[in-house]
DNA sequence: TCGGTGTTTACGGAATTCCGTAAGGAACAA
DNA sequence: TTGTTCCTTACGGAATTCCGTAAACACCGA
């Protein structure tokens, strides 16, 4: 079983829970934070004196609040640890179930363990803290078929870049426009209009207007 | 104090640190729901057996799962608590910061306190349990203002519907229309293309799309 | 090399949205 | 009553998006 674990969440209700969950699976030493840099600053902290922590839990979203954050939210925490702590366990303890995420963070970021925070969240939690100790990968239930990419769309990062930009406010002909400039291809205007109608097959959605909300709803964007 | 008290929410680690919350306010009789179908029930139940609870706290946001849902959020459960209880205690616990939210909670549906699940969400909690047990009206404070209207921006009902219906595919022609239908005043196209003008500008949002993903980063749909 | 397939690009007309101008009407104070 | 203000409605041209057709091109197996 692990020995010393970080928790990060900015939710005190949740550190408590997570806190006991971690007690019951035999974890002796627990330190908590609430903000991704106090995590980050805690973990380098440890390494200093050399006392690493070997795991750590940690939510994706996070508030901000009047401080100014480095690591606005878990993703830069975890791509920031990744650098500088190749070794360390990471458990992905969040509300989102969008696959596109999970599979970001398993396969890019090499993540341990994806726990849905959820009406089983906790009873997971722990499974998945036994699981990664071992050395294994622990994904909900309901995310697990995200790394089985056969029954999934298809739509790769163009697409969602797409999407993004739209939801930012351009225009399709501003999208076109810019990719020329930075020599990305494809870049026509009429290209861009096509892959905006599969989408909308895809999504079944009526509009663009709607493409983006559908999109935002499922966490893609 | 409280005698009875109902927590409904879908997350088994929010539920935990409520009941421990709870337990040390002097709460003795707490009972547990996960879906607002299920707190509804345990109300009915409650109230036949002539022990009706005293306080319900709940949150908003629910995820579905594979039971279908009379009752699909925080919201529809207060409008029928309300009905059935009207004096029945009620604090939100919810994620959700949205004033526009926190007034109609308050106003409409006579809330008695609003909090914030937050860094300090079980602290707030604590407190507005024992200020609503006195009577009082607890709001967080990060959503204080929502009942001062002074420094807000004007956007009323029909905007967020306008916005709403937008995010959901219909062409601004279709709103038109069907408010005609439906005898709704207004509805000309023509006040549809303004009120969406006043909002652009408000939100500094370049085009519809644009209009619709903010509002929905906000919470406002 | 030759089709077949799929993607990118171009183009044009239809539909919709965008945006300014302006008239009609209700509420209200002088 | 009159004038002001605010909201609603109407209209028209410009801009953008929507959608179908079709050509250009790359990739791949036969």
């Amino acid at each position: 079983m692990f020995q010393k674990v970080l928790i990060n969440d900015d939710h005190d209700a949740i550190l408590s829970s997570i806190t006991q969950i971690l007690k019951s699976a035999g974890v002796n030493v627990i330190e908590r934070a609430q903000y991704c840099d106090e995590a980050y600053l805690k973990l380098k902290k440890a390494q200093l004196e050399t006392a690493e922590f070997d795991l750590l839990i940690t939510d994706l979203s996070f508030k901000r609040d009047h401080r100014n954050a480095n690591l606005e939210n878990g993703e830069d925490l975890i791509q920031k640890v990744r650098e500088d702590f190749p070794n360390m366990s990471i458990i992905v303890y969040s509300m989102k179930d969008q696959l596109q995420k999970v599979r970001l963070l398993v396969n890019q970021y090499g993540v341990n363990g994806y726990v849905c925070k959820d009406r089983n969240g906790s009873k997971e939690l722990y499974e998945a803290i036994k699981s990664v100790a071992l050395g294994q990968v622990f994904l909900s239930p309901q995310v697990d078929r995200a790394l089985h990419p056969n029954a999934n769309m298809e739509i790769d990062e163009f697409d969602i870049q797409l999407i993004n930009l739209l939801s930012k406010g351009w225009s399709q002909d501003d999208i076109s426009e810019d990719l020329k400039t930075k020599n990305i291809s494809p870049n026509s205007l009429s290209t861009i209009e096509k892959r905006l109608n599969k989408l909308k097959v895809q999504f079944k959605a009526n509009n663009t207007i709607h493409l983006v909300a559908i999109t935002k709803d499922l966490g893609l964007i």
